[in-house]
DNA sequence: GTCTATATGTTGATAGAC
DNA sequence: GTCTATCAACATATAGAC
């Protein structure tokens, strides 16, 4: 899982690890204003050389600022682990996760950006995004498609796009309130599932 | 509307209009590739400090591509202007403005680039994109709330969340295709409608 | 109004001492 | 493994000639 290391072994991976658990605090507690390598070397009590001494380039160390991230949420919410959870689970850590990243406003911008920036096919954070969607709707299509044929979801649109879509409104709010805090990135993520649910009357019962 | 200019008259004014939309052909065509002032300035024939003649600083020029890019966008489809759309006509243009959308990634790229920057109020892009949202969604909750009086659109969820919901899908689903072109952005938001108006057989029919 | 030239700043990355 | 020192590569913005 990280073979392309250089001659460091456990200690090295393990100050590696160090480092990115410390910019996540850093950048979650102080924001992330364009940061540069510099500013995460100074935060975590590096020179910058000292930090680039452990990632390949600047564009690798934010992408595994992000990796890191991913697992300590999935280690909170039940993330990418969680293989068979109800919809209702789906539901419920999905809008806990949303509202914990209310608190991480360095890290939700830290992500927006860099999922812009991976457009480009040879960014370092291109195949993580690509991945990463990819792993999440597994599991979201996994739980939909189940709530569906239970009747409990309405099946009017294919769990595939179910999932997109709810992908693409947790991140799209997220740049809605990226520019104005005041809107209730939780509360609208709720009222989406809100919509897939509430309409199973209409070919069902009557 | 264009107060703050220099002296400069039509004339300026004039020009400023056709580097703008210069532009806009350029970035839509030949794409955005963290384009500078330069690039820009190479592709509207002008040296770089001839073209900052024209704008007070890189950020505004590109936040003012953007608006223009709205502006044209609004001529070609009902965009800010129809005041009273219905949720029908609604659909219809969002969907066109998407699939519209599939042929500019350039500006799809600048777009979302500049929407994350705007995240800081100093960002003269913050304001511009804050009265776009606002200005969209007020077009949308007037059509949505008609109808939802109507009957012919869930109930469940407000107007206001709804368009919130709108806002958030087209931006996140821009995120999902810049990543992998092959994504369908207008059967997704499509999808969405569906969800809208599938279930209004719930509380009202039975 | 537009250019050339440049000031000024920042960044990511590298070389080499310790 | 970490630092200091340094580099080259841009970028934006400005000054001043034409």
């Amino acid at each position: 899982m990280s073979e392309k290391r250089r001659g460091s072994y456990a200690k090295g991976i393990a100050k590696r690890e160090e480092i990115l658990e410390r910019a996540l605090d850093v950048i979650a507690s102080e924001g992330y204003a364009g940061a540069s390598v510099r500013a995460i070397a100074d935060a975590v009590g590096l020179s910058q050389a000292g930090l680039l001494h452990y990632f390949d380039s600047k564009e690798e160390l934010f992408t595994e600022i992000l990796r890191k991230r991913d697992e300590v949420d999935a280690a909170l919410f039940g993330g990418v682990d969680a293989t068979s959870a109800t919809a209702e689970e789906l539901h419920e850590g999905y809008v806990a996760v949303v509202r914990h990243n209310t608190d991480v406003p360095g890290l939700v911008h830290l992500f927006s950006r860099l999922a812009v920036d991976a457009a480009d096919p040879a960014h370092p954070a291109h195949d993580y995004f690509l991945a990463r969607g990819a792993g999440l709707r597994v599991l979201y299509v996994d739980a939909l498609e189940r709530a569906q044929r239970e009747g409990a979801l309405t099946s009017d649109v294919d769990a595939e796009t179910l999932a997109r879509i709810l992908q693409a409104v947790a991140d799209g709010m997220q740049l809605q309130w990226m520019l104005d805090p005041d809107v209730d990135m939780a509360a609208t993520i709720d009222a989406v599932f809100t919509l897939l649910t509430a309409q199973r009357s209409g070919a069902t019962d009557a």
